[in-house]
DNA sequence: AGAGTCACG
DNA sequence: GACGTACGTGACTCTG
């Protein structure tokens, strides 16, 4: 059937999406041998979910998939040096180009390349082609030189993020219509592909002169008007360059195709096609995924043999669900503890009723003992009347609560048994309450983190689709979402139990898969001394909590409101009309659309910035409303985020907060505080700080807060081996002072304490990778002169410079670098192109002395409690905030206590690390945080 | 759900 | 030579 009107052909840039497909996916091999096959994956996904319609699109009726054909086009006729630096394709991306033309040609489409044209020639006419016949068009890559096609019923989508590419997006990127994005890239170039263009100008400045001059012949032809001397002599000079370069991003829409744009037309999938192509790239998934779709039986994909070099990977049997065991009675919950003895390990994971684990009860036990083999021990389960009052009662066919608990409780408690669970601090407190002390344990989640920080998440449902290619059950079928959701006890056993006992076996399967990696890695230490022992501690801590006033932080949140309400009145009078304050998009168009203030429009959206330095600088010049929203911001925030949201989070029973940690959260060995963030409690403002009053000790006790001065930099002087400044550390001297004293030739005694805070501002980007503008934005001057300071800097400090550049070095190598205490610390962007690169070279400067200052403050809070307990001191630590630990003890103890944690901290780095810079605490005692601080 | 904003080290 | 920029987090609000 012919082409036109009501139809929908979609365009794929195959090449371009199996680039993008193998740099952003996991390297996925085939199992049975090793084949790289991730590209073709991600790119069968993509195929699968597009012709189902799943894209938040709608579905082609015809489709055709186009490569580049690896001969010259006339561009290199134009041009020789056209594309003439691409770096070599990857090792391992290599087989997967005829692969994902194999794939194509599986899933019954139309497979396309041309000898003398690049796929974005053939896309170009064949988009021509059908949108002359009245077709919509839509072509699935995110390439930029396709975005000169859009409008006019052709649009682009981002095949990997679904996100579709119209007239704004291309207009947000190039600063020009779709019909101009060529003028614009002639003049700019494109390094990436070898383009000349005019040297000097980029995207920005091209946009600005093509909206001037309308194109670029024009342009040229008029270049002799241009009023910067040195632009309009760029252009006069390399007026041909930039004809050549305009040639050469011009695609050409009338290739003498070989195909009809007819015969792309999409064709129901071949059952008998299709799956054995999965089945032999051995996706097993998606091959039960298309199978179940297409209404046809799976075909099987054979086991690979186990991999004996390592011993490491047992043949696993395929997770089948119909295969867990309900267990009912004490008969039957016997076997299983039984099984679990003869094995020595067992992995446990609990059901509850809510995420809180404060909060939450226990409602079931799940076991595994061997992959496949897991059971769900139902405890709790009730039936939903749908009677909101109460009318819930206790279903047959479970095990009494208590005798349940009395028999596992021995065995969780053993000492001879490995408890094996993924993110074994949730299911430790919840055993904790009822008074069961698991140990000895292994947690998965940490196992992943310890050898893969950076490289992805270590949540289950990530670990295990990447590690056992297998995606879970999403709870949301079991309890809903919104507000139908119900709790755990009120799901079915029978529905329950596959979905339960599925969570045990992954666990035992990714242990068997990740523990024997902690040795080939060398993160063994790093799991054994930073991350597991951890856990008992952080569960300890959270459960203890922290008191909270409940009445000051109502008396604040009154008058946060009624000083809030005079502000916003003052705000709307200013205005000329009512408006919401609390609305960035409002603001915006108030302040510079209607006051007409001077402010440009911000990227994506399209939106005006109205972020605090904005602001400021609106002030600064005199104008009152964005003073006062200032004001009114701050006042906001300190009010829904902690007066109002920390009340909400006391505890009802024991009158406290209890925040969560989470160990694997942060990259660089960080933890992150959650539901409260008790992390970023206000300090830096007078107002903000009179919330820490709310935090307090019981009656009798107070607060002892512990924190480490200047660690970060004290890290830096050590790793970068910064003679000068370690003298300062050991002579004990200010350290930015000294700094400033360095650099500007200021003698001590006569610094300023301007001068000071500049030199401080310094020191504090090199720890974040300094550039010259992040810098100038910081102290708010010229970049000249923050490049002059940093220049002047690492002149100082040549060392300082060294390790940047060395640290990079070894980044770009290892694609990781790595803390004084051996953490890992993954950076797979490190060598990216683009704006990328620079995010992962200061990420990479940062992590070592940022992660090994995150070691350190790890391996004191393992020590406390012992230190804590050898000298009898009462009390508990409470809180970690990056370098401080919070304690609540006795009055009469907590001169001890500050002495006997100080030692601890001070020498947490040893015997593992000898820093050539002394570590200093510094302590306070008060009746509450700000007092102590 | 994502962007914008802002709290902390 | 231009690009877009300080490092690491989490919570709240508005918006489509």
């Amino acid at each position: 059937m012919a082409i036109g009107k009501g139809h929908h052909l979609h365009l794929i840039d195959g090449s371009g999406f199996i680039f993008r497909a193998f740099h952003a996916l996991p390297p996925l091999t085939r199992k049975s041998d090793g084949l790289p096959v991730g590209a073709v994956s991600g790119f069968c996904n993509m195929l699968f979910k597009m012709l189902e319609g799943n894209t938040g699109h709608d579905a082609p009726t015809h489709l055709a998939v186009i490569f580049d054909h690896s001969s010259k086009t006339f561009r290199n006729d134009i041009y020789p040096q056209y594309k003439a630096q691409r770096p070599p394709m990857p090792e391992d991306l290599r087989p997967q180009m005829p692969l994902t033309r194999e794939a194509t040609r599986a899933f019954g489409l139309c497979c396309i390349e041309q000898e003398g044209w690049e796929a974005d020639d053939l896309i170009a006419t064949f988009a021509c082609q059908a949108r002359d016949a009245g077709a919509r068009v839509t072509i699935i890559s995110s390439d930029k030189d396709l975005m000169q096609l859009v409008g006019d019923g052709v649009e682009m989508m981002d095949g990997m993020k679904n996100v579709t590419i119209g007239p704004d997006e291309v207009h947000a990127k190039f600063g020009v219509a779709p019909n101009r994005v060529i003028d614009v890239q002639s003049l700019a170039g494109d390094s990436v592909d070898n383009v000349p263009g005019a040297p000097g100008i980029g995207i920005k400045t091209a946009a600005l002169l093509i909206n001037e001059y309308g194109d670029v012949e024009t342009l040229l032809e008029r270049a002799s008007e241009i009023k910067q001397p040195k632009r309009r002599q760029t252009l006069i000079d390399n007026a041909e360059q930039v004809r050549i370069s305009k040639r050469l991003v011009t695609l050409e829409k009338n290739v003498p195709v070989e195909v009809s744009i007819d015969a792309m037309e999409v064709q129901p999938l071949d059952p008998e096609v299709v799956l054995p192509f999965l089945a032999d790239m051995e996706f097993r998934t998606m091959t039960t995924r298309v199978a179940a779709k297409l209404g046809a039986a799976a075909p099987t994909i054979a086991e690979p043999p186990p991999d004996t070099s390592t011993g490491a990977e047992p043949d696993m049997p395929a997770i089948d669900h119909s295969k867990y065991e309900i267990v009912r009675d004490a008969a039957a919950l016997q076997t299983w503890i039984d099984r679990v003895y003869q094995r020595g390990y067992v992995a446990v994971d609990t059901e509850t009723t809510g995420l809180d684990e404060m909060r939450a009860d226990l409602v079931g036990v799940c076991l595994s003992v061997e992959a496949g083999e897991a059971c769900y021990i139902p405890l709790s389960h009730v039936n939903g009347t749908g009677d909101l009052l109460g009318g819930a009662e206790r279903c047959e066919g479970q095990m009494d609560f208590a005798q349940a608990l009395e028999m596992l409780t021995p065995m969780l408690e053993d000492a001879a048994i490995l408890k094996i669970m993924q993110n074994a601090k949730y299911d430790m407190k919840i055993f904790a309450r009822l008074d069961v002390t698991v140990a000895p344990f292994d947690d998965t989640m940490l196992i992943s983190y310890a050898q893969n920080a950076g490289l992805h998440g270590h949540g289950m449902d990530a670990l295990a689709e990447r590690y056992l290619d297998h995606k879970t059950i999403p709870i949301k079928t079991l309890i809903g979402t919104g507000k139908k959701q119900i709790t755990f006890d009120l799901v079915k056993i029978e529905d329950a139990a596959p979905y339960a006992a599925e969570d045990a076996d992954i666990t035992l399967r990714l242990w068997t898969a990740l523990k024997p990696n902690l040795v080939t890695s060398r993160t063994t230490n790093v799991y054994e001394t930073m991350e597991r022992p951890l856990v008992p501690v952080l569960a300890q801590m959270e459960r203890h909590g922290v008191k909270v006033d409940r009445d000051h932080l109502s008396r604040m949140s009154n008058t946060f409101a009624q000083k809030m309400a005079g502000l916003e009145d003052e705000i709307h009078t200013l205005a000329g009309r009512k408006f919401n304050v609390g609305s960035p998009k409002q603001l915006g168009e108030i302040l510079f659309d209607e006051m007409s203030l001077e402010g440009g429009k911000k990227g994506k959206t399209g939106a005006y910035g109205t972020g605090a330095d904005i602001l400021e600088t609106l002030a600064a010049q005199g104008n009152d409303l964005p003073a006062r929203v200032l004001d009114w911001r701050q006042l906001s925030k300190l009010k829904s985020t902690y007066t109002d949201a920390l009340q909400e989070h006391i505890h009802p029973e024991t009158g406290r907060v209890h925040t969560s940690y989470s160990i694997a959260g942060a990259n660089t060995g960080r933890l992150a505080s959650t539901d409260p963030n008790l992390q970023n409690i206000p300090v830096r403002t007078e107002e903000g700080r009179r919330i820490r009053e709310a935090f307090i000790a019981e009656e009798g006790n107070v607060l002892v807060s512990l924190d480490y001065s200047q660690i970060e930099l004290r890290i830096l002087a050590h790793i970068a081996e910064i003679e000068s400044l370690k003298q300062a550390f050991r002579d004990g001297h200010d350290i930015h002072a000294m700094t400033a004293s360095e650099m500007f030739g200021v003698p001590l005694d006569e610094m300023t304490s301007d001068v000071r805070r500049q030199a401080k501002a310094i020191n504090f980007g090199v720890i974040y990778g300094i550039s010259a503008f992040g810098l100038a934005n910081n102290l708010r001057i010229p970049r000249e002169d923050a490049k002059a300071f940093i220049d002047r800097y690492f002149e100082r400090f040549p060392g300082i410079r060294k390790y940047m550049d060395d640290i990079v070095a070894f980044a770009k190598e290892h694609k990781r670098v790595d803390t004084l205490f051996g953490r890992r610390i993954h950076t797979p962007e490190i060598g990216a192109a683009g704006p990328r690169a620079g995010f992962a070279n200061r990420a990479a400067i940062n992590a070592p002395i940022q992660g090994t200052a995150a070691d350190i403050i790890r391996r004191a809070m393992i020590r406390v409690p012992a230190a804590m307990e050898a000298a009898k001191l009462p009390g508990r630590m409470l809180l970690q905030v990056h370098d401080e630990l919070l304690f609540e003890v006795p009055k009469e103890a907590a001169d001890d206590l500050i002495g006997t944690v100080r030692q601890v901290m001070e020498n947490a780095h040893m015997p593992a690390v000898a820093l050539d810079v002394p570590l200093i605490v510094e302590g306070g005692t008060g009746a509450n945080w700000a007092e102590a601080h």
